[in-house]
This record gives C-alpha cells, structure tokens and sequence, in this order.
DNA sequence: TAAAAATACTCCATAGGTATTTTAT
DNA sequence: ATAAAATACCTATGGAGTATTTTTA
C-alpha cells in the first residue's frame, strides 16, 4: 500500500464517482479503477458497493476507512510541519550558558529580540563560568554560551560580539571623584569590593593584574557575589570597585564611575559554540547575535 | 511522498546505515539513498547528519520525524485491522426486530451463542410487529428480523428457522385436562385469556380463525400483554389460552398444556432481511442462524 | 587500504494512458 | 442512446539494479 492509494480513495469517496474522480486527480480513469482494486484487494475488503455500474457508494468499512484515511493524512500534514519548523530551526529548545557579566545588559537584549521572532524556541539558561560552558558544550549540555576570551579549548568557535573596558565605581563622597581619570595605584589605600574569584576567574585575574604591574597587592575588604550587591556596598561608602564598563548601566545615586588613566585589558564577550554539532536552531541564534555587534 | 519512503526512512534510521539498512528492505543500497534524498527533497529538512559517508546520524528534524514515522505506520496499520473487522463483519452495530413470541426461546438462544462468537458486534434489539419490522428494514432502522410470515412487502428476503403449533393452557384444576387432546368447542364455553390485537395480529386473528370456522365467538374475559402473565391468569383458574407450542416452555404450577385436536395453524417464525443491503455483518448474522433451523 | 555513501548509467516493473467492452439508465 | 465502470493492451516514468567514484577512518 503506498500514500497514493489512500489519496486516490479519498478522490473516490468524495466524488463517488470514479470518472470525476479521475479528473480530479489529473489522470484517466481506468487506471483509478485499478488503483482502488488494488486497495481493496491488499485490504482483503470491499470499499465501494458496485452492485450497479453507475452507483458507486461506501461500504461500511469504506467509511471507517474513509474517516481513518482523513486523520492518517492530516497527522502526516502536522508531522511534516513539525518536522520542517525544526530542521528551520524554528522550534525546539536552545540551551544558553552565560557568565554573571553578560547578565546584566547584553543577553536579556538579545533574549527578549529572539523571544519574539522565535517565539516557539524553549530557551533554558544555565549561568556557567567561561570554562565551565566550554566543557559543557562538549558534553552537549549547552548548544551556545555567552562567555570571555581567551578560549582553553582551541577546537571550539567563538565569535566576539562586545568588548568593554574597566571602570572603577566610588563612592559619591569620595575625594577621588574629584579627578576625570584615576590612576590604580591611587586605590591602593582604599578598601577594595570585589566577587569571589570562582565566579569569573579571568575577569578577577585581570582586575588583580593591574595592581601586580605595580608590584602591590590591593585590599580586599569585601567580596559579593552579585554586582549588584558589589555597587550597593560602594555606594554605602564601603569601599572602591573596579567592574566592567557596561555595569555603569547599573545607576545608582551615591555612586559614581570613573575610567582608568592606565593601559587597560578590554573585556571581551563572545558567542561560542561547536561547529560540528551546528543545528538550524543554534544557526539562527548565532546569525541572530550578529545583530548585536556593535 | 509515499509510504515506501517513510519506511525506508525508518530502517535507515535504525540501522543507522544505508548498507545495512537496504539489506533489511531487500533493496540496492544506491536506490536507498536516491529514495531518501527524495524524502529530505520534498521535507526541504535534512534527516540525516551526513557529514563524513561513514557515521550516519539522525538530526533533531529526523528523530522527531522518526517518532511521527513510527505513529503514522502504527496508526495505517491499526486503521487496516479496524477496516478489515468491519469489512468481515467481525465488528460494528447490528440492530435486529423481533416479535413478542421470539422472545421466550428462539431469541434468547440465537443472541447468547452469536455473542460468543462476535464479541465485538454491538447488538441494539426492538421489539416490533411483523409489519412494523418490514417498514423498519425498509427505512433501514434494523437490519434483520425475527417475524411471521406471511409477508406483505414481497421484495423483502426471508427465511424460516422455525415453526410451531398451538396449544390449550389449562388451569391444572380444570375438567378438560382429563382429555389427551382438545376440541377448539369445548372452549367456547371457557373464559378465554388473550393478549391485545396489535401485540401480532397475525396471530391473533389466526386464533380467532379456529372459532369463527366453527361460526362462534370466544369469550375473552382477561387481556394481558405479558406472555408470562397470560400463563400467570390461567394458573389463577381465570380462565383458558391459546399459545403458541413453545411457550410450553413456560413451566408453571397449575398449568397443564394440551394439543388442539382439529386442524390447526401452523405459526412460522422467519428471519427477514433486505437483500440489497447485505452488509458482513448481516451475512455473518443470517448464516449464524442457520444453524438453528430444526 | 577498506568500507561506506554518493554518482552515473541501465533496465524493467508498473503507474498511467488509449481503445474497447460491458452494463445499466 | 448515453453514461459510467471494467477490461485489455500499450507506453513511459521512475524505482531498483550494476558499476564506479568519492571520501574517510
């Protein structure tokens, strides 16, 4: 039995009538008469009374096969559909690792945009550091992740799509507010709020860089887990921080931001993921990222 | 599409390998390939990671066609059993007519063993008059009967499964049943038990016939519509009745049964059917009941 | 080098066409 | 006499086979 029997039944059983039934199809209509013999004979039953040459009508198995004929090729239809809205990529679900840092500007930016023109894509977040979404896209535990170079593993792909630089967060009442610009060496008097260094061990290695050029270590009085908390405590007049630039979007009165007079590392945010396991769904994430690249 | 490519997608997605996979269809292995090329052309989806020609894998698109593939066939194949039950009428609704008389022995009978065998055959029962089954099968509200020749519509088919004769019901108490066999005169003096005309005519008036050979009139004293209550008055000494032989059946203290001596009618019970509406089922049906023609 | 899928071609089975017959209105 | 399905026979598309190439482990 092939797809092409069930069709043509169809034709039959609507028109009952084999010739305009035929002409429907677009072709003649002995070989419909032979089609549905064939049916019937693979079948092992009858679907059409033929008492009379003229009067074509169901049988009763005729009509349940009929109805269950309708639902076989409307299920086939939706399937089709299914299957064609996932190899689009317009389906599915898209797992995303992401650092605290991207957290608070760049991915719900991008998130609510792709939200919206893929709105049938689950999307399931996991906030990992830059080394854990490298292992967790070779485990196949994320499909893209939001993360800073440099990269460990030289086999995955990664495309920049943001870079920033540091800035350093004081308190309103500071006498350092005072200055444009500030020199590192200057806050190494001041108590200093960072995050535990698990949390971004590059970002923390680097903010600890610029004090080791000078050959001095800061003075670290705090540690907050979350950036909002870190600027809470500066603005309480706890102490000085250094965060990335985009963090500056967290505006809160008593604070104030101020560049560093020094060479700086830039902070970069990349889009990673495995070239060799690219599917429709991660394709238009990826192309989709690419809107947001400055 | 056809089925044949849903059911090579499927062995190929299960071996997971075109060789392999056109060995289990018994097919070339290049055919496989064109056929599934086919498939992937028409989905526009590719079902298949084919990125190196030795590891064959299946995409997102393809696991979840995969799982619609396998419904689909699953439900084809549930669909042709369902056709074929009712097409071999194994399965379905047959309505039957019966007359009050068929009920105390032939009906009971007939039904409990078809039952046995065609489980899955629901059976709806309505009690009407010869001539209300005739217009009934006509209107195609029942599709046999149990009912009385002669018939009035002579283009309707039937076939006698049994006959019987008449017999007195006598109070155990009463003279007559001193007598081996009755005389219908003897009667006239006796309150004679009846049920209503329209109950069956036919045989009410054949009754009425035994007397009016004889120019007489009976007298009927009671009307019951229960067979079973016609028996219960006569047990009660109320009187006599006229009954068909098998309703002997029938046993109950203080009832004696008699033969009529004269001449008597015979009452033949047929089933009825229309030709031009044969169904399985009903074919099933009338051969079934053959096997109680004595 | 071996093994597997893809390509190129060849062939024939069968879907579909044409002509005709049968049958019922 | 007309109309419709079935039958008989023919044609040709395309499914399947064979030989070969390509590609990767």
């Amino acid at each position: 039995m092939e797809l092409r029997h069930l069709r043509y039944f169809i034709a039959v059983a609507e028109e009952l009538h084999f010739s305009k039934a035929a002409k429907r199809l677009h072709i003649a209509q002995p070989p419909l008469s032979q089609q549905i013999q064939q049916l019937e004979a693979e079948l092992e039953v009858k679907l059409f009374h033929r008492k009379t040459k003229q009067q074509v009508q169901l049988t009763e198995a005729g009509k349940v096969f009929l109805q269950e004929t309708y639902r076989l090729l409307a299920q086939l239809k939706t399937a089709v559909a299914l299957t064609q809205r996932i190899g689009r990529g317009q389906t599915g679900q898209l797992r995303i690792g992401f650092t605290s840092l991207v957290i608070y500007d760049l991915l719900p930016l991008i998130l609510r945009e792709f939200r919206e023109q893929y709105s049938e894509v689950e999307l399931v977040l996991l906030e990992l550091t830059t080394s854990q979404q490298e292992q967790a896209l070779k485990d196949f535990r994320i499909h893209v992740g939001f993360a800073h170079p440099p990269l460990e593993d030289d086999t995955l792909s990664y495309k920049c799509i943001h870079s920033e630089t540091l800035v350093v967060a004081l308190p309103a009442t500071h006498s350092l507010t005072q200055k444009e610009h500030i020199r590192v060496h200057l806050l190494l008097s001041e108590p200093l709020i960072m995050f535990p260094r698990y949390l971004a061990p590059g970002l923390y290695d680097r903010i600890m860089a610029l004090f080791q050029q000078k050959k001095v270590k800061p003075n670290i009085t705090q540690e907050a887990v979350q950036m909002q908390t870190i600027i809470g405590l500066v603005s309480a007049g706890m102490g000085v921080a250094i965060i990335p630039s985009t963090l500056q979007n967290l505006q809160r009165s008593g604070v104030v931001y101020r560049p560093i007079l020094e060479e700086v590392p830039v902070i970069e945010t990349a889009v990673i993921w495995q070239q060799e396991s690219l599917t429709p769904i991660v394709e238009n994430f990826l192309q989709f990222t690419q809107k947001f690249v400055l």
